[in-house]
DNA sequence: CATGAATGAGCCTTCATTCAT
DNA sequence: CATGAATGAAGGCTCATTCAT
């Protein structure tokens, strides 16, 4: 039975994945927090001492991790699959538990004293894990540079959904991201790099 | 020949591009816009009224109205390319002129009253332009919702390098965005989104 | 056999005189000396109601009584000059067990609530005792308001060098309040002083 | 004629001497500064940038200078007595224009980051004066040691007075700072001091 | 017409204290 | 009886904005 500071813990937590998640590091207040956990304006600063040290903490990269599962005897094109429609769910799915990534994303665009953190606890171990695949796909021949960059096409054809959104909403109202719409665009992006990668392959 | 007031008020949008592009609308501040257009700090409230009618004016849309050059008789796959190379200037490489893009990608994280206006003067022609274009590459029988997401499976890997930098510079720290470099990024989407792109068409 | 309340209460009261010796009644926390004395944050009140009742307890007035020991049958100069070396070695031996003087001489320049009782209880006393071996060394011709004057230039010289330590430390880094330099204080303060007293009873 | 803006830097001056000199520079606030020079709570930090550089500027060392007037002919007796006098006047005067020595009385029990300034720039040079007048008076055969500890005990007996009145006025309330008062404390001190000092020479 | 000065709301944080267990 | 958790007032400071000149 969580006891009734960890729940306060927990709420705060939560209540600032959503708020760093929905208005930045920057633009998050310690005070819209706390009011969303229903604690003090205190409480941030007593049980994880700062605003900084709060992000920390929102951090965690579970989500992320789970994105790399094995799924052994799947080939790696599969893999791809599966890894680009868990990646779409995490980042667009509003039911998503996790607002992990969303975090991340808002942060990459304005460096936070946590950045480095996120990147080598989280960052880095994605972009590798999807070098590896693409290696696996692309074949040997392929200079490291070029199999870089493929990684970057994937991520930011993955990312420009969620980063876009705000301006997607007003060019195209009617834009819900429902399951089958998420779907539709992971099969999209997958078949769009996995054409472009197996020309690489071929080439 | 213009006044001094006319001079101080370029100097204020001068000054304002560089810092909403360097730290965002919320983490700029006025004093910082006026120092470095070595004014004071009621200028800006002066001349414009408040911040958010600053980052308003200080937004032009020639830079973008440029991408969409004609280049008449070129074949849509070459207008691509030059679109994309020319995009991607725009977005990395720092003797670039307008940072105009910068502003922009930063705000489409964080939505501020200007941004209806930055969509629909900005935004919406270059996804329309880049939608005709990849009209006319795909062919007809490519339904609007996968031409769109065409669209954005090639903005999201141009933007990538601008939204991911902060992340990419600590990955990867050699990196720099050179005119070589910029010129081999843009080649690189250029063939990776054509390859799938002419995939569909024969699809 | 004391209780572990009792332990704790007295470990409290210890590092309240520590913290307060160090940082004043204003600059010392409540957690600061909760954390010294391995007790919660709450101990303090629980304890003793308030920070400035936990400060009143710290004081006692034991180390002060010690000064004004009788020495029967000793000149009241000797008395005067083992005062004297027993009030330095209270105010500057960092080994002293009692760190009463120091809480004193820091509420002094800034009253608290306690300060009543630390008058009444703590340093009339020893103004009195003062003014009475004044009195026998000085002689009965001497006014009540001289001989005030008198055990004020004694305290004084005494405190200085309590007060103005961190001063003296900026002015002469090599200074250190060793035995050896304690007792040449002593001496020092106490022939400057007999002179000036004897030369008033002559006089 | 000053400007509105002079005025208002000069009130808070004025203010913040008042304050730092009754509360020290932890238990003065801002807010309490700013009330009393009738400024807005962002004033401080607007013309000061911060309360340590307040504290900084609300330093002046004039009146200590003044102490270490020349009075050329006079032997060095009277120019100890001259200083004796002037500096009691600066400690207990209500009616002082200058509150500069009781800020630096205050601050020297609880050091602050501009402590090394205030030593440095205000209480070295006076240490200086003190001990080359001494050394006039008690001549070339005693030691540094002893002259510096001589300068002690006359400073030790003025700022007792100061320190102390807190406890004064409890012990003796109908103790006043008049100007009579303060000529015969100022005249008790140098009497006191020169008998001791004159031991030395002639011992 | 333009500016230095002033404003007050709001930021994160610290603190002594109180509460629920 | 004792504690970890929670509180809210207050701290210094920053900011976009407004005002008086």
């Amino acid at each position: 039975m969580p006891s009734g500071s960890e729940q306060t813990r927990t709420r705060l937590l939560e209540a600032a994945r959503e708020v760093f998640a929905a208005h930045g590091f920057q633009g998050a207040t310690v005070r819209e927090i706390c009011r969303r956990a229903e604690a003090n304006v205190a409480a941030v600063n007593y049980h994880f001492g700062s605003k900084d040290e709060l992000l920390a903490e929102a951090l965690n990269f579970n989500a992320l991790k789970a994105l790399q599962a094995a799924h052994p005897g799947a080939t790696p094109e599969v893999r791809l699959r599966l890894f680009i429609r868990d990646f779409m769910l995490l980042l667009l799915d509003e039911k998503s538990a996790s607002r992990q990534c969303r975090i991340m994303a808002r942060e990459l665009a304005d460096p936070t004293p946590v950045l480095d953190q996120i990147v080598k606890q989280g960052i880095a171990p994605l972009h590798d894990f999807l070098g590896g695949l693409v290696g696996e796909i692309v074949g040997e021949q392929v200079s490291d540079a070029v199999r870089l960059r493929c990684v970057f096409s994937i991520l930011g054809q993955c990312l420009f959904y969620y980063h876009a959104e705000p301006v997607l909403q007003r060019l195209h109202p009617e834009l819900r991201y429902d399951a089958a719409e998420i779907e539709a665009i992971a099969t999209h992006i997958a078949d769009f790099s996995l054409t472009a990668l197996l020309a690489k392959k071929s080439g």
